[in-house]
RNA sequence: GCAGCUGUAGCUCAGUUGGUUAGAGCGCCUGACUGUGGAUCAGGAGGUCGGUGGUUCGAGUCCACCCAGCUGUACCA
């Protein structure tokens, strides 16, 4: 192959909005994954897994009106002509599995699922075309207390993370509310649906834009700082007031102690009792909120927040978010924001599709890639590397299978331990990789150890710290800093004695 | 998708009104030190200047298009 000249060599790259995930952030992803594994398991929910890959029409994804599916999922063409998709998230493959399997499971039917869910999408700082989710849902249960429980396990979930109360809030609101407040205010029905959508857009960004920026996009639109411009909804003065009204009761989460939910709640009865809708979205809403206060869950943690807009196709009813409220400077010193780690709701037609009877299902999901960029910046995950392996040195190339005795001794004893395997010529080098591994210590045997009888172990910990204070190469090496000999039969003992030194440290 | 900004070594960046062989720091490799990590010193490798085309005697520099990244915005199951 010396035959490929420079400028046709292969590039090596990685697709974008893809990343490479090294030891240290899997570590923190394994525990991350434990951690909220236990909680559901705690709630009594059981593991369940699909295929990344379904059949397109199962995702619901199809294009309206073409045979083609939508640009935002990753699809391909079987054999047969079929499409296929890598899953978008993990709600949809869930379903499916349920409607297909639907005779032989316990209903209600609680079920947990971590994977790799993918989009198309342009992706952004923290926004990945492949990502991380880590779902439970209750299929089967029409009652507010599935809905409850998601949110308190969402909460508990996150706080066995190390994020504190206050720092997160689990927002909730109802879908039927939205759609009350847009009878009220003419927009309801087929006709309107169009407007619907830009409307309940519109209040989905009071977040980022503030109320005036919702006002300028129920209106006539509204220019960025970039001088693009987003056309707004177009509502009459009277909508807008009505509208604004309406987010206006959203509690600002960093007041949130002392707020009460049926304030809230008793506000939007009273502005739009006269939609059905809207009435029965309340009363939603006030069961789900009575059954988590009922078990100790306040404002605090779940929070009725008008403005919570999500899943506008597929969500029914109570929809979910979960907030994290704190903020962090990012190196330039501008604030960041990490918003929504998660949400969910109630997808009571989305198992339907599959079967005669309508299934009503529940679910929250968390995105655990953002949630991780998150403990991070919290320092809530171990951004220490992890210790590496002992590294068992090779002095004499001719002993080699000497060297891979002391190694299985070492992991005999359960001891993480490796033989160095690159070549051995400049013994600088070993040590050069074993301090690259962070390695707590390694074992040396010379001709001179080897005759009498003993080995040298080095702490490398130990040593880093004496190489402060040292100034010359002669004294440097001259001292060899914490490095000791021990007799060839102390050796794993003597390894355990380094290592339970650093444990505690 | 739309708008604005930015692409020079593995990383962070210099590079004059267009002018000869494109530089620095850090990192990497080698040696001083053939039995020891760090520091220091000396040396070395590493660039189609994001890509293609154009203007010009001459382009890293100017122009067009493309690609990628950043920021905002739209979409987001």
């Amino acid at each position: 192959m010396s035959s490929i000249s420079k400028p046709n060599r292969l590039k090596a790259r990685l697709p974008r909005g893809l990343a490479d995930r090294g030891a240290a952030e899997l570590a923190a992803t394994r525990e991350m994954l434990e951690t909220i594994r236990r909680v559901y398991e705690l709630y009594g929910f059981e593991p369940v897994e699909t295929p990344a890959i379904e059949y397109t029409d199962a995702l619901g994804k199809f294009l309206p009106d073409q045979d083609r599916p939508n640009e935002g999922v990753f699809s391909f063409q079987d054999d047969d002509g079929q499409w296929l998709s890598l899953r978008y998230d993990l709600t949809a493959p869930l379903a499916r599995y349920v409607a297909e399997n639907f005779d032989t499971l316990p209903k209600p039917y609680r079920s947990y699922r971590v994977g790799y869910v993918f989009r198309n999408e342009k992706p952004g700082p923290g926004r990945f075309r492949q990502f991380m989710q880590f779902d439970a849902d209750t299929v089967g249960s029409a009652s507010p207390a599935a809905d409850a429980e998601m949110c308190m396990m969402a909460a508990d979930a996150l706080e066995a993370l190390g994020i504190p109360r206050g720092d997160y809030v689990i927002k909730v609101n109802n879908r039927k509310v939205l759609d009350g407040v847009m009878e009220s205010i003419g927009l309801g029905g087929e006709a309107n649906a169009g407007r619907r959508l830009t409307v309940l857009r519109a209040i989905d960004k009071l977040d980022r834009l503030g109320i005036e920026g919702v006002r300028a996009l129920l209106g006539e639109g509204r220019k960025d700082e970039s001088g693009d411009f987003t056309k707004g909804a177009h509502l009459a003065e009277g909508q807008i007031a009505r509208v604004l009204t309406y987010v206006d009761f959203q509690i600002p989460a960093s007041e949130e102690t002392g707020a009460d939910n049926r304030t809230v709640i008793e506000a939007l009865r009273k502005a739009f009792g006269d939609s059905a809708l809207a009435r029965s979205g309340a009363d939603e809403l006030e069961a789900l909120v009575d059954l988590a206060e009922a078990a100790g869950y306040d404002a605090d943690r779940i929070l009725v927040a008008p403005s919570v807009v999500r899943g506008l196709e597929y969500y029914t009813g109570p929809v979910f978010e979960a907030e994290l409220t704190f903020e962090i400077k990012d190196e330039k010193g501008r604030p960041v924001r990490f918003g929504s780690v998660g949400g969910g709701g109630r997808y009571d037609g989305l198992v339907g599709r599959f079967r005669p009877e309508p299934v009503p299902a529940t679910g929250f999901s968390i995105g655990v890639s953002r949630l991780q960029a998150a403990l991070q910046a919290l320092g809530k995950l171990g951004a220490a590397a992890e210790r590496g392996p002992v590294v068992v040195t090779v002095f004499d190339r001719e002993r080699i299978a000497d060297y891979q005795r002391m190694v299985q001794a070492l992991r005999a004893a359960g001891i993480r331990a490796e033989l160095y395997l690159g070549n051995p010529r400049n013994f600088g080098n070993q040590l050069k990789y074993a301090d690259k591994r962070n390695s707590p210590c390694v074992v040396i045997q010379g001709a001179d150890e080897k005759a009498r009888g003993e080995v040298q172990i080095k702490d490398l910990i130990e040593g880093a710290k004496a190489a402060a204070a040292i100034a010359s190469n002669q004294e440097w090496r001259g001292t060899r800093p914490a490095q000791f000999a021990v007799p060839e039969d102390r050796l794993v003992e003597a390894v355990r004695e380094v290592l339970a030194r650093h444990a505690q440290g």
